[in-house]
DNA sequence: GCCCTAACCTATTCAACAA
DNA sequence: TTGTTGAATAGGTTAGGGC
């Protein structure tokens, strides 16, 4: 087993924090990557943490992205109406990471290693290959949808009978690209202890 | 024990970039 | 133009911490 596979530790917000939060969400639901630095660097957090508040608070209050004849109830209890003049221009994203080709070794041989890092081992990769752990997380995530999508083309284009045995093989499935090993209930049984 | 919510997940889409 | 892949999203689950 690779490193451990504990959660970052909770995030206290103050109520000061929140304030300048709960304002800018009343504003801008979906913020750019500039905004996002900018309330990171206001109320002295990490950028990573204002986009999983923001994702967590739209899921919360059912944030509708496009005008609907639904009303936006929950965020007008918090007082302002708005807010979705904004998203016509939306703001820039942040900018593409370009991984050379050791960085991509090394996150590869994590992978397949572990695919469900822990807060300890990204932040450890982040350290060595040198890009915020934030990314390495992205990175994993991807990497995983696209291992669950590939395979599930793999199984798709299968005859029949050939689906049995590559069910039974999926323990051992293999990235083509890559030769990463990969389990097959990531996400039913949530099992991360490898 | 319940509730709230940060952290985290998959699936999907958007978009930058190389071939 | 197309394929690859990083970034962002919706919608769901897990789990820490306050009551």
């Amino acid at each position: 087993m690779v490193g451990t596979n504990h959660r970052r530790s909770r995030t206290k917000f103050t109520e000061d924090q929140l304030k300048i939060l709960i304002n800018t969400f009343n504003q801008k639901p979906y913020p750019g990557y500039a905004t996002k630095q900018k309330l990171a660097l206001e109320i002295n957090t990490e950028e990573s943490r204002i986009q999983i508040w923001f994702q967590n608070r739209r899921a919360r209050f059912g944030f509708q992205k496009t005008p609907g004849p639904k009303t936006l109830e929950s965020s007008q209890s918090h007082g302002q109406d708005q807010p979705y003049m904004e998203l016509q221009s939306r703001e820039a994203r942040r900018c593409r990471t370009i991984y050379s080709t050791s960085q991509l070794r090394t996150l590869i041989e994590a992978f397949m290693k572990n695919p469900y890092p822990g807060i300890d081992c990204r932040e450890q990769l982040a350290k060595e290959i040198g890009v915020p752990e934030s990314r390495v997380q992205i990175w994993f995530q991807n990497r995983r949808s696209r291992f669950h999508l590939q395979r599930k083309r793999e199984v798709v284009s299968l005859e029949p009978e050939d689906q049995g045995k590559i069910s039974e093989g999926l323990q051992g499935a293999e990235d083509t690209q890559n030769g990463t090993n990969f389990p097959s209930n990531s996400h039913s049984s949530r099992a991360r202890t490898w």
